[in-house]
Formats: structure tokens, C-alpha cells, sequence
DNA sequence: CGTGTAAGGAATTCTGACACG
DNA sequence: CGTGTAAGGAATTCTGACACG
């Protein structure tokens, strides 16, 4: 896993990096925006990918946007991405197969 | 600033990510071998790259070496990046310089 | 709905010191 | 020299609640 993705911040350092208050931060976990992971004491820990995550709320919300707005574009984008993943998926899939069979009529030819 | 030099990481989760003990870091610190950053409050905050530094100290001192030759062998390392630093501005301005005269030398032969 | 705040407690970190080998 | 540990205090974080609009 890349550091980027690692979840090492804790919500004070969070606050200095994105300009949010600890307050707002918590609270967009509890409208499930971000998932820090807790230390065995319980304290968050955020990755930077959470960071660069919340300064894009931080951007929507200025927008106007409401929680459960974000919410949902987010659940779609992760849809899209899905679905991107399963058509790369299918492509190596049909590669494998067209190979497969060429060699196939290869083998019979001779 | 890329992710891996920011300070952002406190001194539990470091322990966590290096395997060595709060003391240790401390003292690392207190042998000039690791730089961390502060808190307003006095908190230590360190970076992935004190994380890879501290796993590199880590290796050397289970080979038996002592936090001063660590401290050694680490300004030696920096006095060759900054000697290899100068020969590649120079390399630069030699070739600018050589540039600029050959320009100067077709000028003349119009 | 989104955010500030005061409250009380728990987890985390800090420093300086003593101990051991 | 390098590290563990107990001590006391300070900084940090946590939760649940009340407030406001």
C-alpha cells in the first residue's frame, strides 16, 4: 500500500492540513464522507487521501452542496469506476480467449 | 512539498510503523539522527521519510554500530549529494556557456 | 442541517531522572 | 552507550449533549 493511502494522521494535524475545524472533520465521518481507522486507544487516524478528500467536501459544502448530496456523488463515482474496472477486466478477458484460440487453429493446421 | 517529507506523524504511530520503541526514537532524535517537526503544544511530528530513516538506523545499529557512526556515515552521504549537485550545475553552465558561444561565433561569420 | 462549545474523562506525549550493563 | 521504566504534568482526543438557525 502507498504511503498516500496509509492512515497515519491524527485529527489535530488533519485540522492544520485541510483548514476544517475538528468538529466539521468528525462530522463528515458520521454523514460517512471519510472512514479514519482508530488506534487501540481509539483515537482517528487519516491518510493524506483522506486530507485531499476532505478538502474536496470542504469545496462542495462552500458550494452549497448538502452532505447526503456529496454522499450520493460520491457512491456514483465509485459506480462509474466499478464498472470501468469490470469493461478492463472483460478486455484481458477476451485478449486471453482470441490468443487461446488462435494458437488452437495453429495446432490444428499442422 | 511531496507527501513523503511532510511532518505529520506522531511519535505512537511511528513506533507502530518501525517497531521500535518510543524511547528509541527519542534518543535517536537526541544523536542528531532524525529531525522531527513540532506541535504548538510541544508534540512530536515526524514524516515517512524520518519512518524510512529510523528503519535504515534501525538495520545499522542491529549490524553493532554506534549513533555516532550512523551520524557519520550520514554526513558523508549528504556531502557527496551536495558535491554531485555542484557538477550538474556546472554541467549546466558549461553547456549554456557553449552554447551561447557557438551563437556568438555564427553571428560573426554573417 | 451543519457547526460551535463547555464538560468530563481517557489516551497520548513530554521531560528529567534513575537503573543497568 | 543504548534502552527500559516509573513519575508527574501537559497536550491531544473522545463522546454525548445543548445551542443556534
Amino acid at each position: 500500500m502507498s504511503y498516500i493511502e496509509k492512515k497515519v494522521i491524527t485529527i489535530g494535524i488533519v485540522s492544520e492540513l485541510t483548514g476544517l475545524s475538528e468538529r466539521q472533520i468528525r462530522y463528515y465521518e458520521e454523514r460517512q464522507l471519510i472512514f479514519p481507522e482508530r488506534t487501540a486507544g481509539g483515537t482517528r487516524k487519516y491518510s493524506f487521501s483522506d486530507v485531499e478528500k476532505l478538502v474536496d467536501i470542504a469545496n462542495k459544502m462552500e458550494d452549497g452542496l448538502q452532505t447526503f448530496e456529496i454522499r450520493k456523488m460520491e457512491k456514483k463515482k465509485e459506480a462509474l469506476e466499478s464498472k470501468e474496472r469490470n469493461r478492463m477486466i472483460q478486455g484481458q478477458l477476451n485478449a486471453a480467449f482470441y490468443k487461446n484460440n488462435q494458437s488452437q487453429r495453429g495446432n490444428r493446421l499442422r
